[in-house]
DNA sequence: CTTGTTTGCACAATCGATGGTGCAAGAACT
DNA sequence: AGTTCTTGCACCATCGATTGTGCAAACAAG
């Protein structure tokens, strides 16, 4: 490499080779020349120099001066799920397509940790910050807004900036309507066979369960208090869970309504440690769409949250100042079993 | 919120306040101070100061002077996918523990994506950075060289710094051989009866088909060319490969060998659009783990990539100064079909 | 009481880019 | 020719932190 000087070229080198002033080299890589009346022939000798010597400006010195950075941030709970990950990937998309650079990094749920992480990219003078599914989206709040930066909540709403969340409420009615509806030409759930599992207490989870509870009054009459089983998220508490339901009643429910498909790792894990169970006439409702589990060899009946939807709706709403602190509820979409829908990977080309 | 001065606090701010130089302050709160002989209890009043005023040290500022920004990027494919964000969540993992702040971004498997991608995060000044998956990981290697930036790959080889990747011929091997002895017991597969699909000329697929073949021809005695189909990466291309199988021969090979799970989505897409088939004597084995594709209604056999592994040894290899180009091979690990494996996920408590 | 030493800190340059301001040279006009 | 504009750019302060250097005050030694 002829011109790899090992270290990067500055203003202050291509001013010296091109003999014009740092600023006028600047102006002309930045693109405000015009405004300062540089000529047409100076700014186009910077630009082959630039060129040349492979100049890129260093942003961290734009970003002392002008406090901004070109970074926007995604605060996730996790990387390592099709729901969060598919989240990043459009997210990316989006941020990049407007030129800047995204930067995702997650929390692991954990209140303390989502402010400590929301400081350090605000140490990074990050322009805009996306909580996505904060366990504490008004203590990230208090964050953001002491060091004046541009925030919005998704995914699990706040009180203090807008919110774009999926419908839960109305995910959770579909979701237990489709698995009541899957029994009734053969032999019709009873409200103690319907149960659900998974969630804690969230604003995602109380909203599905409510529809659940709500669905499940409007066509099976009832709805014993018993058929929650709030496990939190961790495949393995819920695991537990299903195993302690099996211990007691020798089977599991005929109807499952699982909040979330990490939960639903914990089903797979307990069927992992029963073998022998066929589990014959079992309907999982899962919330959360993933393609292998839609095609697992019981009914699997899926929401898939509009992921790409709450990111556009999020990124019109961050831009309009004036923004309420309301909830916008994004529609999801109810996906029967054995279903492949395409995803964020699929706007992608495949360089052969 | 009484202290929210609105903006953030300086070291400019904190030296008034306290009386000191700002140098002192700086030199204070960045722990340089024993070494620039300040007394214990300016230490101390400025250490408060900062506490009470919220102070965090503003990175673009201290990385500028510095050319240091505590930046430590991951260059994915893509986001969407177990395997490339699991690799997303141990990476942070490992940074985080290292007191360091994580950057992951992806590239579309795009050689001309991936070093502007990785000029841009040169442009932020990024301490090191990690090369995953990349299709062109020299091309990739020539940006962070002519920076002067520390980098490694991962995943897929290049030849001018260290690689750490999986061992995909003895994986290929693995997987292969699974597959075959699955049939054993009852019709043994001949050999054009075992395909593999996806991948393309990369060479984790090179190796993976190389050991594919080995296997073949040793247990099965032969090896039609015509059973390796190399479709890309991209699911739709995936399905239509196994749609024009279908479309040929009537079926499905019994035996199928998937390059990844990626180009398993292809497969399911096959299958949604045959939902009369039931693949009865179908085994499939894929080169990359999900927990829900191991509980399919067929025998799914999957290779898991030892991430932590190759992740903890990446970060050995990069900090070795003197390290070779040289491939570090990680194990992977064959995982019977109905197998529910704990993730990085587990590593998380989940708050109740 | 003078001469070194040590202690404790302040000063100022620096990282690279930005943007307000000022000013010389040429053009236009009276 | 003298005055006023316009053009084209240079100069310099600035963003916030880091770091080499210098220097007074306190202290110890002689």
């Amino acid at each position: 490499m002829a011109s790899s000087s090992k270290k990067k070229a500055t203003i202050y080198d291509l001013s010296v080779l091109s003999g014009s002033s740092p600023s006028t080299v600047s102006a002309v890589l930045n693109g405000t020349w015009q405004k300062r009346r540089i000529k047409e022939s100076t700014a186009e000798l910077i630009r082959n120099l630039a060129e040349t010597h492979q100049y890129t400006a260093n942003r961290q010195a734009r970003g002392l001066r002008s406090s901004r950075s070109g970074l926007i941030g995604l605060l996730l709970p996790i990387h390592d799920n099709r729901y969060f990950s598919s989240m990043a990937q459009t997210f990316e998309a989006h941020v990049r397509s407007r030129g800047q650079c995204p930067i995702v990094v997650s929390a692991s749920r954990d209140p303390a940790e989502e402010r400590k992480t929301a400081e350090t990219l605000i140490s990074y003078s990050i322009d805009e910050l996306f909580i996505c599914g904060a366990t504490d989206p008004d203590g990230v709040h208090e964050v953001c807004e002491a060091a004046g930066l541009k925030h919005i909540n998704i995914d699990l709403p706040g009180t203090k900036v807008p919110s774009v969340i999926s419908d839960n409420y109305e995910g959770g009615r579909l979701l237990t309507e489709a698995i009541i509806r899957r029994f009734q030409e053969t032999r019709p759930l009873a409200p103690d066979e319907l149960y659900l599992f998974g969630g804690r207490d969230d604003h995602a989870s109380r909203e599905r369960i409510r529809g659940f509870r709500a669905v499940k009054r409007e066509l099976l009459g009832q709805d014993p208090d018993a058929c929650i089983q709030p496990t939190g998220y961790a495949p393995n508490n819920a695991r537990l869970a299903f195993e302690a339901f099996y211990e007691k009643h020798g089977r599991l429910p005929r109807g499952l309504f699982v909040n979330s498909s990490i939960n639903f790792e914990g089903l797979l894990r307990f069927m992992a440690g029963h073998p022998h169970e066929n589990f014959a006439d079992l309907v999982v409702g899962c919330y959360d769409y993933d393609p292998f589990a839609s095609f697992l060899p019981f009914p699997v009946i899926m929401i898939r949250q509009d992921v790409e939807g709450m990111i556009t709706k999020a990124f019109d709403v961050i831009e309009d100042a004036k923004a309420q602190p309301r909830i916008h509820l994004i529609q999801p979409e109810l996906v029967q079993p054995r279903t492949a829908l395409t995803g964020p990977l699929d706007a992608l080309r495949d360089i052969e």
